[in-house]
DNA sequence: TCTGGGGTCCTAGGACCC
DNA sequence: TCTGGGGTCCTAGGACCC
């Protein structure tokens, strides 16, 4: 039987701008951005949401709702400061910790009772350690599972603590929304919805078989979270356990979308270099750059390319994303927003070899494969790279394993 | 009403290999 | 000439979370 709490703090964003600025307490804030800006809400007060405001809603919707909120700008080196903060009270409290973002935690308790005392009690010694060590407020949820102690935090909010007690996680979650199960947002609550389900137990009623055929994997997961198991991609692996990024991207919305080359070529140079950057301070090399594009309708496109080795220079990266930049963007039509994104993240240095032996293992593989192909369509069905110019010459030296793949086999 | 930025995970099709 | 199945990698898009 394991205990986990969920550690989430109460209003974080805002409540640490109150820290630096006192005279915000108990007013409707807004932390995101001027009210005017392109931009949404990152957070808002409990006295801010009397007003409907709540976090992702437009800037400007918030201002209309309430004219006479405090809008702030977010500052994320004090949200990080924070945010080391309350890792630290937590680390005292046991070793088995993880930050699942800046403001929520995982604690994995099991078999501590002789040290800490029951759960109960030492959620409110923590309650109030974290309150004096840290002068944030923040709500605890117990569970024998990760899903369950994090949807009981969110019931005890704000500032409180629940214990979901073992056995009785489905009844617990029986009469909440199905919006509540961490993973079900606007689009499946609404699939939900259209067959009638609205509530967990309505979930948790239903058959394993139907619930497969109609939503999948997914469908599977979300069984086993109504009965209140941790199921599906979130809570896989051990509480403490961190692990190296996958994926680090850097993006930018212009105040005004624009059509401006030189601006949007540099947008993109500047956006590679901070990608390149944390690539360097994450001792990683990507092997994928992905470009995004926002038009002003808001459509938006992703583009990626694949290099024959990683990287992590920012020349390197800006150059496919110029590239596909340049391939891909609709001539004229307005910006609204860029993205650099790199994926296929390796670690550590010494690729040059591998590199090299890489390349000319390619090679090998490249002839072969004309040979394969001279076998069977004749001796000048192919011809090497020297007799070829232009930009088909520079196609052939990017991936001269991708040739045999460009002989269509039905045609001949 | 006008929609940020940084992530993770999943799906689905096609290429390619065995 | 037509016909397989499984595994992996790549790309594009989308749901979701804070």
């Amino acid at each position: 039987m394991k205990t986990y709490f969920h550690v989430d703090m109460d209003a974080f964003f805002v409540s640490v701008e109150e820290l630096f600025d006192p005279s915000l307490r108990g007013k409707p804030v807004v932390v995101g951005g001027q009210a005017d800006q392109r931009g949404v809400v990152s957070a808002a007060s409990y006295a801010a949401r009397k007003f409907g405001i709540h976090s992702a809603m437009p800037l400007r919707t918030a201002y209309r709702q309430c004219p006479h909120a405090i809008f702030v700008d977010g500052h994320p080196e004090r949200y990080r400061d924070y945010s080391r903060k309350v890792y630290k009270v937590l680390q005292s409290f046991s070793p088995q910790v993880e930050m699942a973002s800046v403001d929520e935690a995982y604690m994995d308790l099991t078999g501590t009772e002789k040290l800490h005392g029951p759960p109960l009690a030492a959620a409110h010694r923590l309650h109030e350690t974290m309150k004096r060590e840290t002068s944030l407020n923040c709500s605890i949820g117990i569970a024998t599972s990760r899903m369950v102690a994090k949807v009981s935090s969110d019931q005890a909010k704000p500032n409180g603590v629940l214990w979901v007690l073992p056995g009785q996680e489905a009844r617990f979650l029986a009469p909440l929304d199905v919006r509540k199960i961490p993973g079900v947002g606007k689009v499946t609550e609404k699939n939900l919805q259209a067959r009638g389900i609205r509530k967990v137990g309505d979930l948790a009623a239903l058959d394993e078989d139907f619930l497969r055929e109609h939503f999948g994997q997914w469908g599977l997961a979300l069984a086993g979270k109504s009965r209140g198991l941790d199921a599906g991609g979130w809570f896989d692996g051990e509480v403490g356990e961190d692990s190296d990024p996958k994926s680090i991207s850097h993006e930018f919305t212009f105040n005004e979308d624009t059509a401006d080359v030189d601006l949007l070529e540099s947008t993109l140079a500047r956006l590679s270099e901070m990608v390149g950057r944390r690539l360097r301070e994450h001792a990683l090399y990507a092997r994928t750059v992905q470009l995004k594009l926002r038009y002003s309708d808001f459509t938006t496109i992703t583009r990626a390319r694949s290099l024959d080795h990683a990287t992590q220079l920012d020349t390197e990266i800006f150059h496919q994303a110029r590239a596909l930049f340049r391939e891909n963007r609709k001539a004229k039509s307005k910006v609204r927003l860029l993205g650099v994104h790199a994926s296929g993240l390796e670690a550590g240095e010494g690729q040059l070899n591998l590199l090299a032996e890489d390349s000319t293992n390619r090679w090998r593989k490249a002839l072969s494969a004309v040979d394969r192909i001279r076998d069977k369509f004749g001796e000048d069905s192919v011809s090497l790279a020297t007799g070829l110019r232009g930009r088909f010459r520079e196609r052939v030296h990017e991936n001269p394993a991708g040739l045999p793949g460009k002989t269509p086999r039905k045609d001949s």
